[in-house]
DNA sequence: ATGGTAGCGACGCTA
């Protein structure tokens, strides 16, 4: 089973990208984040032609999370208990047995923000929740765009970056948490080059530079990933015309 | 000191 992560920053601009990866790629599943579309234009029809069916949470404007998959999804989930949110970054399903939840992190701004507090607190509750999953199915994969950088190794310039957004303790403390679920990095099951990255900035020829950060990825509880055969970034869609900033990260499971 | 780009929907917000 093949599943993968992407956050294509406007499914409606990225379509074309989308369907030109998985026509290639064939995942039998694929999590997105970032879609900007709400429910009602979700181009169900041109993902059915590419053999893939469809579960969605959008929104005008911002965030928005589905999952794409070869086999339909059953016991969708999009709100969680203890979280009255609006934004749509939860969308969970399960697919041929596997319990996937696809996650579109909160930003967080800046450390101390409102906008900051915000994601240690969705964090919190969404990681009460996730304990409840993993004690539900024991094959569990939990993958999106993060907005951690799991550690310094995950980001280009550590001491620019320091302990601010995407890198402070806290927020990797949370990550840690959901960690402690039993749920393990499948990227870091495996040898991978250095400056491996999920996302460069559109600014100042960040991904040129290949000043990026690692914050998209697959997380798999123990069952999957005692049969996780590979995890890798997928950089070729980032130099396509009129990329995402993300990348597809990719993981494969046995059977 | 706080740039640079992209997407969305109306010049600012979010990332």
């Amino acid at each position: 089973m093949k599943i993968a992560t992407w956050n294509v920053n406007s499914l409606r601009v990225r379509l074309p990208h989308v369907l030109q990866w998985l026509a290639a790629a064939q995942p039998d599943v694929l999590a997105i984040q970032e879609t900007k579309t709400v429910d009602e234009q979700f181009p169900v029809a041109e993902l059915e032609v590419a053999g893939y069916s469809a579960v969605f949470a959008g929104q005008k404007t911002y965030n928005g999370v589905a999952v794409l998959s070869k086999s339909p999804a059953t016991e969708v989930v999009t709100d969680i208990p203890g979280l009255d949110d609006p934004q749509r970054r939860i969308l969970a399903a399960t697919l041929d047995g596997v319990r996937v939840v696809n996650l579109y992190v909160v930003n967080g701004a800046e450390v101390g923000s409102d906008k900051y507090a915000y994601k240690l607190d969705w964090l919190a509750k969404v990681t009460a929740w996730l304990q409840q999953q993993a004690a539900a199915y024991p094959k569990l994969v939990v993958l999106g765009d993060f907005n951690i950088a799991p550690q310094d190794r995950d980001v280009h310039d550590p001491v620019a970056w320091g302990e601010g957004i995407l890198c402070s303790p806290p927020e990797r403390a949370a990550l840690q948490a959901i960690q402690a679920l039993g749920l393990q990095d499948t990227f870091r099951l495996f040898e991978q080059a250095e400056k491996s990255f999920s996302w460069w900035d559109y600014r100042a020829g960040g991904f040129r530079r290949n000043h990026g950060l690692r914050i998209d990825l697959i997380l798999a509880s123990q069952a999957l990933v005692a049969v996780c055969q590979s995890c890798v970034i997928e950089r070729e869609p980032r130099t396509w015309e009129k990329p995402s900033d993300h990348t597809p990260v990719v993981a494969v499971f046995a059977e």
